[in-house]
DNA sequence: AGCACGCCGACT
DNA sequence: GTCGGCGTGCTC
């Protein structure tokens, strides 16, 4: 019989491949290796999944062998590809398209070697993968050789008596301070003056300046038993399988059910609990345990700050994952991971997939957060994947959150998560804000003359002001105006691609002009008063384009711009405080690291008010913020959204959470036309359980998650008719599947997108729901099929598995 | 996805 | 008369 390996390769299909696997490659060819195959009259970059001696299930002439092996040593260990392939099938995602997540860059030393097997003739691009690594270097020293007086002039001279001043140079560096110094070398070298030899370059593949270590603060009473109740679950796992080598040990999943006693966690602490002490703590002793840890941020929480904490107590034993790091640095990383000399890595949603040596704890910080969710491609959600992976290799699991998410409590309530409390402030003499609401239908506009400026909410700008403190001030809403409409038909402009709204953007900024005297309340300005040079964009598509002089229907000249965004805060407020220094921070001004510099910026008291998208609500401790403004809650609850109530109470609590951290007290001030809202009540009351409780059972009655299961098909086409009759199709039939003539999946829709066209394409959703998660793959599975191959090609349909984002 | 094969319009 | 449009079939 043949010994064969089933291979995933790069394509949008669930299906593994079967190849054979040559004598030569026989004893070598292991699951998680990457491998070269000719695919479909290409050769792809293909991952092994396993490989056995048996007879093909298909036939056996269609069988090719592999073409090359890329890994000496796998570069998914089994357990991460065993996780790969289970997250595959749990959100009905190719398996190529999952691999690829996982997969390092292909170091150029493999490349080198594929070429010297005549392998890659013909491959252009290695499917995409990136090349790192082995780039090789000169260096030229000295050698003790001393030349013959007289006999070198200029340059090369002077070369060599920089080398035995210095010592060994990197080529490129001489030639940096003497153009083109290679033809000096050479000559050097001729006479053996110089040796010149090329090798890679040693990577550090950390921050170069080193932390220094803290001494590990003492524990209230809370942190300690919280720490202490996530040790005992780390002794009670099974003993790390790693030898001499614990990352080439690789663990058998443990079977189900044989979990001996809570292995996973929810840390629910207020902000300022002193959270991240515990985390400290518990990547403290696994590693003490022999086992690696991973821990998992918001995206835009991975700051330098956090990073210098973990890395204070761990050093070098970290790696740092983030988007901002180049291949190379990216790669180093990994390979870090994956030969066991760093076991603990920190990093976003995509550090899910880091090769963590013989993992023993995965944490998940502000695991409530949307970042978590990943919304174009794989749409995987990593905080419950977090518990997928941390199940499967039988590690520890931490989510932590002041505010957690329903889906976490629902699981403390089934008792598949040990709830843990931080209930104080660590540093006890900060006290919770003060909050108050400001009904704006009760209040109105102050000296601003913008109604979304309330009276209440400028002289609590004046107070913080005088008093030499800070604010914050909150809107969800980028750009200077949110809308465009024509005064005289009332017509919205609108994305000639997207059926959404346009925002109008200032864009440069100019000098902030203070509105009319006399504070007429006049949210739309005219035309002739808006200053030059803004545009209107889309914040769904690319499109950018300059602010017609004409309504497109009517062609009035009468185009409004109606709504405050940040853009019109910033600069409103700027001229009614203009002894102020008003900054703003949202995805407009802010490049990687321009929004660390602006929080610097504030940190160090050079803003007094800061205006701001969610980037504010992340803002590391500020100790001078007394005042928050929250100034139109109501943005975030009047969406389509089943969770809107509960994202906006999320937003509310962790913008409170600005406010007064240290010794002054702090004061909190939201703006809503809707204060009986749930959502904005308990959060003005830090009643985070009693909103969680209410929220709960809110679902519960509507039918909506946890009380059920979703999926979401999306379904989208260039032509609304092949929409439609696609997602036509696909409703129908998830009603007559087993699982939804049965009624065990309920099948709403088909439906247009709440926003129907985007992109130019038309938008329709189905939306599958159940009571439990099996009837609902099963109709998935079912849909798939039908997706495979009995739609109209020009439909694209995605199955979104847990969805988050319901547009 | 990609890449071929396969049948109908405007061009050197 | 060809070059080339993208419809659909298939990939171990």
């Amino acid at each position: 019989m043949p010994l064969l390996a089933d291979v995933a390769v790069p394509v949008p299909l669930s299906q593994a491949f079967t190849y054979e696997v040559p004598a030569a490659l026989a004893g070598e060819v292991r699951p998680g290796a990457r491998v070269l195959c000719e695919f479909h009259r290409r050769k792809l970059l293909g991952v092994v999944l396993a490989v056995s001696e048996r007879s093909a299930a298909i036939d056996p002439s269609k069988i090719k062998p592999l073409a090359a092996l890329v890994d000496a040593r796998p570069a998914l260990p089994a357990e991460l590809l065993a996780f790969l392939q289970e997250l595959a099938a749990y959100y009905f995602a190719p398996i190529g398209e999952v691999l690829r997540l996982a997969l390092p860059a292909i170091e150029r030393e493999q490349v080198r070697a594929l070429k010297a097997q005549g392998e890659l003739d013909g491959v252009l691009d290695l499917g995409r993968a990136k090349q790192v690594g082995g780039r090789k270097v000169a260096y030229a020293s000295a050698t003790d050789v001393v030349e013959e007086p007289g006999t070198l002039r200029g340059q090369a001279a002077a070369v060599l008596a920089l080398l035995r001043a210095n010592g060994e140079q990197p080529v490129a560096r001489i030639e940096e301070r003497f153009g083109n110094a290679r033809s000096a070398l050479k000559k050097l070298a001729e006479r053996n003056l110089v040796t010149l030899d090329e090798r890679e370059p040693p990577r550090d593949p950390f921050f170069r300046r080193a932390e220094e270590r803290d001494v590990p603060p003492e524990l209230n009473a809370a942190q300690a038993e919280a720490a202490a109740r996530i040790d005992a679950a780390l002794a009670a796992l099974a003993p790390s399988g790693g030898g001499e080598h614990p990352a080439i040990a690789q663990q058998e999943p443990r079977p189900a059910g044989q979990e001996p006693r809570p292995s996973a966690f929810l840390l629910f602490g207020v902000t300022g609990s002193g959270k991240t002490e515990v985390y400290l703590r518990a990547i403290k002793s696994c590693l003490d345990r022999g086992r690696g840890a991973l821990v998992m941020v918001p995206e835009i929480a991975l700051t330098p700050q956090l990073v210098a904490r973990f890395r204070a107590r761990f050093g070098d034993e970290l790696a740092v994952l983030h988007s901002g790091l180049s291949d190379a640095d990216r790669h180093a990383m990994w390979a870090s991971l994956h030969g066991g000399k760093v076991r603990v890595a920190i990093g976003a949603r995509s550090a899910l997939f880091a090769p963590v040596p013989d993992l023993g704890l995965i944490l998940v910080d502000e695991e409530h957060d949307g970042s978590f969710k990943q919304e174009e491609g794989v749409r995987y959600h990593a905080r419950d994947m977090a518990l997928l992976r941390a199940h499967r290799a039988g590690a520890v699991c931490v989510l932590g959150s002041a505010t957690p998410s329903i889906e976490s409590v629902a699981l403390v309530r089934r008792g598949k998560l040990a709830e843990l409390r931080l209930p104080d402030r660590a540093h006890r003499e900060a006290s919770l804000p003060e909050v108050s609401l400001v009904d704006l239908r009760r209040f109105r506009a102050g000296p601003s003359g913008d109604p979304l400026i309330s009276l209440p909410l400028h002289r609590a700008l004046e107070k913080t002001l005088a008093a030499k403190e800070q604010a914050i001030l909150f809107l969800n809403r980028r750009g200077f105006a949110p809308s465009v409409v024509c005064g005289s038909c009332g017509t919205l402009t609108t994305c000639d691609a997207c059926s959404v709204a346009l925002t109008y953007h200032r864009g440069r900024r100019r000098d902030a002009r203070p509105p009319s005297p006399g504070g007429a309340p006049a949210p739309a300005a005219p035309l002739d008063e808006r200053p030059e040079g803004g545009r209107l964009r889309c914040h769904y598509c690319d499109y950018a384009g300059p602010l017609p002089d004409r309504c497109g229907a009517c062609g009035a000249r009468n185009l409004l711009l109606e709504g405050l965004g940040t853009e019109r805060l910033e600069a409103t407020i700027a001229g009614s405080f203009p002894e102020a220094r008003v900054a703003r921070l949202d995805r407009d001004v802010a490049g990687k690291d321009r929004s660390q510099a602006i929080l610097a910026k504030m940190r160090e008291g050079k803003i007094d008010i800061l205006v701001g998208t969610q980037m504010v609500t992340k803002g590391h401790d500020l100790p001078n913020v007394t005042l928050v403004g929250v100034v139109n809650a109501d943005a975030a609850l009047g969406l389509p959204d089943f969770r809107a109530a509960e994202r906006g109470f999320q937003l509310l609590v962790q913008v409170a959470g600005r406010a007064g951290r240290r010794d002054r007290p702090g004061r909190v001030l939201i703006q809503t036309r809707n204060p009986e809202h749930p959502a904005i009540a308990f959060a003005a009351a830090h009643d985070v359980p009693g909103f969680l409780e209410r929220e709960i059972r809110d679902r519960e009655e509507v039918g909506y998650p946890p009380a059920t299961r979703l999926a979401l098909l999306r379904i989208d086409a260039v032509d609304e008719s092949v929409g439609r009759g696609a997602a036509a199709k696909l409703a129908a039939h998830a009603r007559t599947c087993p699982e939804g003539a049965s009624r065990r999946v309920e099948v709403l829709g088909p439906s247009a997108a709440p926003i129907a066209r985007l992109r130019g394409r038309y938008r329709f959703r189905v939306l599958l729901r159940a009571r439990d998660r099996g009837p609902l793959r099963g109709a998935l599975a079912a849909l798939a099929g039908l997706i495979r191959d009995g739609l109209d090609r020009n439909a694209r349909v995605i199955i979104d598995v847990d969805p988050v984002a319901m547009l």
